[in-house]
DNA sequence: CATGAATGAGAGTTCATTCAT
DNA sequence: GATGAATGAACTCTCATTCAT
């Protein structure tokens, strides 16, 4: 709450905020320190008065964002009481940061995902506590019953995780067309409701579908 | 008694393997041209007879690999009459694929998924061309009744890729130790039966679910 | 006079062509013997059947060249009795030998003249043989009371050859443009009877003056 | 106290000497980074700390000089108000400055002039301003009744240029050991007066001539 | 705390040249 | 005689990083 005064802190922060923008821009190998340097407003000596290296700056980023996140997310959550709606409350809401943060987005999916390294690192457990809040959702649905007893429930979060990042990384490289939040409400419906069409079988089970008059209008906008 | 027939098939093969191998080892930036012509024993001079830089050879290796992939999946596909089969069928295949070529899956989901330079070489075309075989079957399986029609099937598709492909990657990175086609076994239940238990609506429901006895004995060995 | 029928001159001759050309385009260091053996239709290797490097190449360019330049300003003088006449004749077909002769003309004076090791080459002597054919009739002109006893012969060619080069350069870096002929009477006009005005001391020596009537209406077209 | 005041300023200054030192040398292409490094005593990469690459090094070379030796012309000039003083001086000056400076003789004559780039510089400008420096003398002379009318002044000052620079290249590829200044008198004589002997013509017209009294003891230790 | 200046280390790339066929 | 293939040997240039001020 108090203000961030001191310079030392505030150079810091510029440094971040400059590596996250360029990064998301140009990639790790592609940006150079000189390029955060200008970025960020400053000489290239004072990035190392703060960071080790030009990996510890990337390394650094994830830490405070996550940080954010998962504490957003985590007095978000408090609202809702139906595990279930929690879990697409949690598919939306990461399509929502993602829509919301695309550097950050850009950094975490096509920078640090290939990074064998970041998984040694702070960042990653940050990054690692998040996943695992989902997790243990997850377990609460089963145990209330709301998520089939069957289901392996790292295998559903693989899942959600995947389709979730799956299209971040496409709308990331296609250019950031599409509308996320539409996405997300597809992929939620997919993911609780399967696929299959169960009406042959029984019609009553489509009243569990949530909002299922969405029309699949969107045409071939879509590469890979 | 000719030793070598294609001498520059030959080379330009080895080569591709080589950097296929180290690659998927080192990553694309920690990768030295030196590596790979040490690796397919040829000079590093004679890498520019094949490849024009770097990039082109990283962009060259998804070119026959996808050729072959998509090859053996059509042909592959024929003993499937059931659209759903096929798709389950997919997903199967894919993470055979990706368990008995996990240097190919390496460089697709670790280096190439990111690199925004390799959406406009033909390698890239080639990976299109097979994902554009399973939004056919989708649309297959919903014209036949066999998927709700309300559902998006490029969402679907999203889904599958996501799924398999997060999957992969925490494969890769984690050590490759899961059996990825168990993990292929939970994925598909969860896309095409869907999370939410349908028990307290509709019993019969069940019968649909294919297989549905796998003990999630896994633990978290588990990161991200 | 018998036609070169043999594969081995023909293929050489080709070589030193195409040689010639690409040398006066791009200059002796941007041409690579791909280049050569490109415009020559022939493979790189097949350059090094004829010719011990690229210098080699082009030190040879001038010997069959200036063979042919000396053989013919040899026969053409001989219609001069007058060495004055000689000397201008020499000026004008010179330069005339570089309007017809573009390429040869960019690789003598921008590459070869440069060259510190070409002054060791067969290809020099020619060009010295040709030049010594002018001191001679500069030495003849003296004895025979055309030209000032005091004049240095070597300045004078000096001045001669400076002259024409000089012309030739700027009009080969400049784009060809101006015509060396006219170029040459001026020339001729200064270096024979002096830039100086002596109409105020001697109306007379007007008289021999050659063709004054030139108007200097060439503007700024020239650079350096 | 302070040892170094300008240090960027000096770097760049020693690289420059430097530079010019092994250009002339070896030649442009010769001359590797390195040697200049070397010579300059500083890393190989603090010269891409100041120049963009070896041409840029190269192409800096003129500006400095250049500019010192227009200034140096202009006000020297001014001791002399007959404009055929002036032209005679600039030959002398221009002569005296190629003997004093032979580094920047060799980069000026056996490697810019023949550098199809280097016309695009602002090293060029510079140059090209002392050459119209030189056609406005010429045209002020001809005004002045100094120089006939019927003299084309840029084929002047071709002659002029042509037979310094001739004569100057002559020094440098065999062994700078003639007296410029000598050679000088020589082309001036031949210039301003004209090769041919008016004796027979005009016996006054002699006395135009200044200082007719050299002797061409100087033999054949001209090559081309 | 901030930085201008300098640099070590190395990578990618080019190309003339060789050699077996 | 001609060449496809292969390569050794350099060289330019980049950049993360250090250090004195």
């Amino acid at each position: 709450m108090a203000k961030q005064r001191n310079p030392k802190t505030r150079s810091k922060g510029k440094i971040l905020k400059a590596a996250e923008q360029v990064f998301a821009q140009k990639g790790f190998t592609d940006t150079t320190i000189a390029d955060i340097a200008r970025e960020a407003k400053v000489a290239d000596a004072t990035i190392y008065e703060y960071f080790q290296n030009k990996e510890d700056i990337l390394f650094s980023i994830p830490l405070e964002t996550a940080k954010i996140a998962i504490s957003g997310m985590e007095t978000w959550l408090k609202y809702f009481h139906n595990p279930l709606e929690k879990l697409r409350a949690i598919i939306y809401a990461y399509m929502d940061f993602i829509q919301n943060n695309p550097n950050y987005a850009a950094i975490s999916f096509l920078i640090l995902k290939q990074n064998r390294k970041f998984i040694k690192t702070e960042g990653y457990k940050k990054v690692r506590e998040w996943a695992q809040l989902i997790t243990q959702i997850i377990n609460e649905a089963i145990k209330g019953g709301y998520i089939n007893k069957d289901i392996d429930p790292y295998a559903l979060r693989t899942v959600i995780l995947g389709a979730v990042e799956e299209s971040a990384i496409r709308w990331l490289l296609l250019g950031q067309k599409e509308d996320l939040l539409k996405k997300a409400e597809h992929i939620s419906n997919i993911i609780f409701n399967g696929a299959c069409n169960k009406v042959n079988v029984n019609e009553n089970e489509i009243h569990l579908t949530i909002e299922p008059k969405q029309t699949s209008k969107e045409k071939d906008h879509n590469g890979l």
